[in-house]
DNA sequence: ATGGTCGTGGTACGA
């Protein structure tokens, strides 16, 4: 089984490139974020035709998520359920045996600021609905542009990016907390060589020079960490021409 | 050096 997730930073120009990644990838389950495509413009038929179902939830111009699917999706989901929201962020499904969750957590600006108490005010509603999910769902995988770099070693830069957002103190303890509610950062189960990113700023050469972080992640719960066998950042599709900022992140597993 | 580059939509704004 291969998972995977991509902040695709509009589906109407990468669409090209994520059927692409499709073909030669082959994930069984992919997560985007930040389509940006209503859902009455969502590219459904070139992707069924690709082999995948799909589920969207969409809105113009901002975020957006979907997920694709080689197996049937049911018991869709698309807010948490104690946050009123019209920013689309949220989409959980069931497939292929397993709950997966995909998420576009907001980005949060800057430190103090609005968007950022927002941020930490969303991750709280998270956590607690996560909690419900894994209770209801034992084997659950939770993917997304977490827009929160784990730990230091995560970052090409720890001093410049010292407590500013993607970094902060109370965005890497919110981060935490959801994995004190049992999963883990498929990521870090395997040994990885250091300097691996997923996002890197369009500006200054930054993918050349590998100035990123590490914001994208699939976490695992306890019942589905134990059937990990590996989770790597593909690099490619980030070098390819008029690329995302992202690159997509896979986690692969094997269970009955 | 306080910038820089994208995507959207037709202008600033979000990332």
């Amino acid at each position: 089984m291969k998972l995977a997730s991509w902040n695709v930073n509009s589906l109407k120009v990468r669409l090209p490139q994520v059927l692409e990644w499709l073909k030669t990838a082959q994930p069984d389950l992919l997560g985007l974020q930040e389509t940006k495509v209503p859902d009455e413009h969502f590219p459904s038929e070139a992707l069924r035709a690709a082999g995948y179902e799909v589920v969207y939830s969409g809105q113009k111009t901002y975020n957006g998520v979907a997920v694709l699917s080689r197996w049937s999706i049911t018991e869709m989901l698309t807010e948490l359920p104690t946050l009123a929201d019209p920013q689309r962020r949220v989409l959980a499904v069931t497939a292929a045996g397993l709950r997966f969750i995909n998420l576009y957590v907001p980005n949060g600006q800057a430190v103090g600021s609005d968007k950022y108490a927002y941020k930490l005010d969303w991750l709280a509603h998270l956590r607690g609905w996560l909690a419900e999910e894994l209770e209801r769902w034992p084997r659950s995988i939770v993917v997304g542009d977490f827009n929160i770099a784990p730990q230091d070693q995560d970052v090409h830069d720890p001093q410049q990016w010292h407590e500013q957002v993607l970094c902060s103190t109370p965005e890497r303890e919110a981060l935490q907390a959801l994995l004190a509610l049992g999963f883990a950062d498929s990521f870090r189960q395997f040994p990885q060589e250091p300097g691996i990113f997923s996002w890197w700023d369009y500006r200054m050469n930054s993918f050349r020079r590998n100035r990123g972080l590490r914001i994208d992640l699939i976490l695992s719960s306890a019942a589905l960490t134990r059937t990990l066998t590996a989770s790597y950042v593909d690099r490619g599709p980030r070098g390819w021409p008029r690329p995302s900022d992202h690159a997509p992140v896979v986690a692969e597993l094997h269970f009955e």
